[in-house]
DNA sequence: GTCTATAGAACGATAGAC
DNA sequence: GTCTATCGTTCTATAGAC
């Protein structure tokens, strides 16, 4: 791994820990094992490395949600999958986490990727409710962009919840509550 | 207004805004039109403050949210009432915000607001649940409880979204979604 | 491409005058 | 109770040797 990757991926744990405000140059070049020339070499300052690495937790997320997706045959196996797949979760999301954070949401550029991934992960979510809704697997009058809408707020909130309470409890009461209200018939 | 009570409405507005990690006592002092001093008068520092603003936040959510369960008649009305009533939503939530700051969750000493109020809001939103369960508003084999936690986390995420894509629509396409979930028979 | 040295500002806190 | 002065550290970035 070179130098550079090496740089990214302390920036990717950093920001995912303790956020864009909370993460110092220092602290991801200590992470990286790399001293203050190389991350100035590489890239412009903060904001464009922790661009990189954004991109790079974003990417992350959207190929691990696909592979949960591909699991199951119906639709709603494929959404209970993706929802219940493992995850650090007091450790909470990646690229959500972001979102909170207020130099993040005042710079388009860095603000971009989280948009992208939700549209993303909502109209992947949709697709496979819609199939579920067409093949009566799922009620023929949901609405397939609000539900899927719902529930990744709901996975959102309950790293927010678990976070809270110190423990994983609500995250997986809110899941349960989630697939009880969509499977009921 | 005090001095004091200046320096704690300062300091809400800031944690809200930019959460612990990203609020300066020197900014807090500034919005507060406070030297030095007077905040380390009144405070021993910048985390005996932020309790107290973290506190005072708490209990406006609680007071406002126990507002909103208050109109209405049916537990859906009610339980609507909260769901969608007027929230600044691009500015988030001034309580959960704070759960995905570093230095909030690893101080038991903080982060015990948060776990007490989403504790009470999940425990007061189940009781609505359970009595419209019970009057056959709701279907009897709903889990108040779990179902109560999953609308909570519905509206932690709806920030997330919404912070993420710049616009208010994740957040009430969410609570749309989440409403038609909810009472669809 | 990586290192060390250094810069100027902001960080959180303390001291002591008034 | 509030002020200004100051402390030692960290922040983000630049300079220049190797």
């Amino acid at each position: 791994m070179s130098t550079r990757d090496q740089l990214i991926a302390s920036t990717q744990d950093l920001l995912w820990e303790r956020g864009y405000v909370g993460t110092s140059p220092k602290a991801i070049q200590q992470r990286a094992g790399a001293g203050q020339g190389s991350m100035y070499h590489h890239f412009t300052g903060k904001a464009d490395l922790a661009l990189a690495a954004i991109r790079q937790n974003a990417d992350d997320l959207r190929a691990s949600a696909e592979a949960a997706f591909a699991q199951g045959t119906t639709a709603v196996e494929r959404v209970s999958a993706y929802l219940l797949r493992e995850r650090d979760v007091l450790r909470g999301c990646p690229v959500g986490r972001l979102a909170l954070d207020p130099e993040i949401v005042t710079n388009p550029e860095l603000r971009a990727p989280l948009e992208e991934t939700f549209d993303w992960l909502r109209g992947r979510l949709a697709e496979v409710l819609a199939e579920g809704a067409a093949n009566g697997e799922l009620p023929s009058d949901l609405d397939p962009a609000a539900t899927a809408t719902t529930l990744v707020a709901v996975l959102q909130g309950g790293y927010v919840l678990a976070r809270s309470s110190g423990t994983v409890e609500p995250f997986d009461q809110a899941i349960r509550g989630a697939l009880a209200l969509l499977g009921r018939r």
